[in-house]
DNA sequence: CGAGTTACTGGAAACGCTGCCAGTTGGCCG
DNA sequence: CGGCCAACTGGCAGCGTTTCCAGTAACTCG
């Protein structure tokens, strides 16, 4: 069970067996020159022998660099964060570095992470995913010296970003909507309640739409509601029992729409024959559901979220705010209302 | 931008301002005996203002211990994978570890991983998600000397390890269409391409079940799909063009359920009139669609696995082998045959 | 053939911490 | 009052690397 006798083996080890010097080896491993062919292929030789690889606490106790970075997320057994992290993981692997993840799920886990930054010292960068870092918060992130800070998949203007532009992609969707002749249209504004609350471009959207084209906006067609099927659910129902229907709903996200087209099919109406509904995102299950939708290339977020922060980490003179495009996909349920 | 010449203070520099000696100042920082508490209370303030942290590379080095832990998962937007590491980042970060994640996704990632076993020495421990391990790789593996190794999610003999029992999870699946009435069941049968094949749990309990009501099984009704929704939509249209189809259909997984419904209501057939659909796991998605299903607990098993590896890493004796239930969740999917 | 390269090589010092051991107190007992 | 013990304290020696510098050998050129 333990036979932890077995020492690894130390660099000191591997020069002493290639009778070549600490120095020497160190450069010969290492790929740097001034190491003639014939003792650098001697070193690797009984480096491989041994299954010999650098101690990288000893290795990043002198160099001072860590070679990981910090990923944090508020949640993960959600499919944009999880694609978003697949992204972020395969450039970041490629690069050589290695991915610290950080789950703040709850207000106390954010607030604790800010607090104890468990990734002081341990990291050589933060990428922050999904959510808006406050102001109290930056500047605790900022005692991590030299640690450079990325944000991916939410507006955080004073860090280098990644990002859709909301504001735009909920423009798509209200112009779908508006274009096929819908003029009572409901919003199912989704927020996400662990984290503050932040001014969001999709409801913004929403109002501006509604207000280019001269319609006056009802109070009481927009919900907000939590982020989720099941509440997404819930917000529909709200909207079904309104005096006057409206013809079209259009929900902050898919999955909040998912559950919404339940409710509206378990109330007996149809979909896009009664209602037409549209969502943001993209989420693989919209197309099992052929729910009409404005995509975003989730993934290509992340990779991009790392690669701008290799070039940071080298250097690089690189851009700082890059904004994805999004696009709408037409499914089946949307259609022109019935009396438009 | 770059104000890196505030150098990170160092130990020396906290027991310097304090007037105490190094030895002192680490004792004091790290709660151990013998220091007296108006020291120890000096030393702590100063560390405090000053935002000291100690360097975990330094602290390591020396220790020999990492305080990291490798979690291994082959998909990560997908809703298991997700929710097991949720579960695993829980209790990990509770106990003070951090987790450094390795995404192996397809067999050429997965073959570089073992080969460069880029975990190695960077890690206590090593957490394998979801997929085995085949016997070079364990024996790559057992190169991470002093590493313990668990497995969450999968069948692993060879390691401690925590899973549900397939084998059961598909028994109550078939036991639930037959107990229907159904003689007349297909099954999905979901692989990971990407991954060595494995003899499943769940295909074994199809046959049995089937051989324990004296059903012949016919061959036509077994139909082998990758992991997917669009996957198992295909492998429904197959099963769908044959002469005499099924009254049931048994799916490895909701996922792939979910597709095969679809597929089953674009022919114009009802579910469950038509056709009676079962799937396995509970996705979240499984109750918007009314999925009759066999619910496991993917959380769960990610915090178990986690406080397994736990014990493990401090030699307490513990169960090296926990198998979590499963039961059947019956909402709307299936029902008696019409010829029943 | 001597001086000045160039191409390598070895090993000491340092990175920031922890473990250890040898002090240095002060108090207590006989 | 001397000796002894307990309670603290200081600082040295590593941990396994990398970095740097001094050294050696071989080679070139006038």
């Amino acid at each position: 069970m333990d036979s932890e006798q077995e020492r690894e083996l130390t660099l000191a080890d591997i020069a002493r067996l290639a009778g070549v010097g600490l120095g020497t080896a160190s450069r010969a491993l290492r790929g740097l020159p001034n190491v003639s062919p014939a003792t650098r292929q001697k070193v690797l030789e009984v480096a491989e022998r041994h299954d010999y690889v650098v101690s990288p606490d000893a290795s990043q106790l002198k160099k001072g660099a860590t070679g990981r970075v910090a990923v944090v997320v508020p949640h993960l057994s959600r499919w944009f964060f999880g694609e978003m992290v697949e992204g972020i993981e395969s450039v970041l692997r490629q690069a050589g570095y290695d991915l610290l993840l950080y789950h703040v799920g709850n207000l106390q886990d954010r607030q604790s992470f800010f607090e104890l930054l468990p990734a002081r010292r341990k990291v050589d960068a933060v990428i922050v995913v999904g959510f808006p870092v406050e102001e109290a918060e930056r500047q605790r992130l900022e005692l991590m010296l030299g640690a450079q800070i990325v944000a991916a998949g939410g507006q955080h203007e004073v860090y280098p970003h990644v990002c859709i532009d909301d504001l735009k992609a909920g423009s798509q969707a209200m112009g779908h909507l508006l274009a096929l002749g819908h003029r009572r249209i409901a919003m199912i504004e989704a927020i996400d309640p662990e984290q503050p609350r932040q001014p969001s471009g999709r409801s913004a959207a929403y109002h501006m739409a509604l207000n280019d084209a001269d319609i006056e906006s009802d109070p009481a067609l927009v919900v907000t509601t939590a982020w989720g099927i099941e509440q997404g659910s819930t917000a529909m129902a709200h909207l079904l029992s309104l005096a006057e229907l409206p013809t079209a709903v259009y929900a902050h996200s898919d999955e909040v729409a998912f559950g919404a087209m339940r409710t509206i099919r378990d109330a007996g109406l149809r979909i896009p024959e009664d209602i037409s509904i549209i969502g943001i995102d993209d989420h693989p299950h919209a197309a099992l559901l052929h729910l009409t939708t404005i995509k975003q290339d989730v993934r290509r977020q992340g990779v991009l979220t790392a690669q701008m922060l290799l070039g940071l980490l080298r250097h690089d003179e690189i851009e700082r705010s890059i904004t994805l495009g999004t696009h709408l996909i037409v499914r089946r349920t949307t259609a022109s209302p019935r009396n438009g």
